[in-house]
DNA sequence: TGCCAGGCCCTCTTTAGGGCCTT
C-alpha cells in the first residue's frame, strides 16, 4: 500500500496574505492508491472584499462569502481533517503560505511538509505545452473534476496529476527484465525522488 | 483605477533578469 497524500487547493481574494488578502475557499482530498479516500470543502468568511476580477475568475461572491462559516472555523476543521497527512498542491508555495497565515492567525503551526505537482510536473513532463493545472489535465486526458477555479475541482484536478505523476516517475525507472522485489524497490526510489522534486525549498 | 507576492528555474547567468504559476 502506498502512501496517502491530502491534495488541497485554496481559493482566495489574491495572491498573498502579505498585502491582505485571506483564503474564501479550502478543500482537501484525501488520495491514496489511485483513488479518493475522502474529500473536505467550504467556502470561509474572512471578512474581506473579493475583487471584482477575482469574483469572475473563481465564481465566488462576496455575497455567498457574507453567509459562509467564519473563516477561523473552517481552518480548524480542515487542519483536524488533514492532521498529519503529507500535503500536495500544485504550486505548493502558493497555498503553502496560505495555510500557514490561516493557521497562524489560530495560534497553530504547520506539522507536515508540502509537496508541489508543479515543480514536479517541470521536471518529469517538460514536453506539456506549460504547466498550468488545468493544461496538464487536458494534455494528459485526465478527468475534469468541476468548475475549474473552485477549490474541491482543482483539489481533485490535482490529485488526478500527482498519480500521474507518480506513475509516470515509475514508468520512467522502468527497466524490462527485473525481479518483482526489484520493481518494488526502483518505485520507493521513484517516490522517494519525488518527494525531493515536489518539496519547497 | 490599477496595482500589490514570491519561489523556482532558465539563460544572452553566477556582481542578474525575467517568465512561469498560483488567485
Amino acid at each position: 500500500m502506498s502512501a496517502c497524500f491530502a491534495v488541497i487547493d485554496f481559493e482566495t481574494s489574491g495572491l498573498s496574505p502579505a498585502v491582505g488578502s485571506r483564503a474564501t475557499e479550502v478543500a482537501v482530498v484525501l488520495w491514496q492508491d489511485g483513488r479518493e479516500l475522502d474529500s473536505y470543502q467550504s467556502l470561509m468568511n474572512a471578512g474581506v472584499r473579493v475583487p471584482a476580477d477575482i469574483e469572475r475568475l473563481t465564481g465566488i461572491s462576496n455575497a455567498m462569502l457574507r453567509t459562509a462559516p467564519p473563516a477561523a472555523r473552517v481552518m480548524a476543521e480542515v487542519a483536524d481533517f488533514v492532521g498529519d497527512i503529507p500535503l500536495v498542491a500544485h504550486n505548493a508555495a502558493f497555498d503553502r503560505k496560505f495555510w500557514d497565515h490561516e493557521l497562524a492567525l489560530l495560534g497553530r503551526q504547520r506539522r507536515q511538509d508540502f509537496a508541489c505537482t508543479l515543480l514536479l510536473a517541470r521536471r518529469l513532463l517538460p514536453q506539456a505545452p506549460d504547466h498550468k493545472l488545468g493544461t496538464l489535465t487536458r494534455w494528459a486526458g485526465l478527468p475534469a473534476a468541476g468548475r475549474a477555479h473552485r477549490a474541491l475541482a482543482d483539489a481533485r484536478m490535482a490529485a488526478h496529476l500527482l498519480q500521474y505523476l507518480l506513475d509516470t516517475a515509475a514508468r520512467q525507472h522502468h527497466r524490462p527484465g527485473l525481479a518483482h522485489a526489484e520493481l518494488c524497490q526502483l518505485q520507493k526510489v521513484a517516490a522517494a525522488k519525488v518527494g525531493e522534486f515536489l518539496r519547497p525549498r
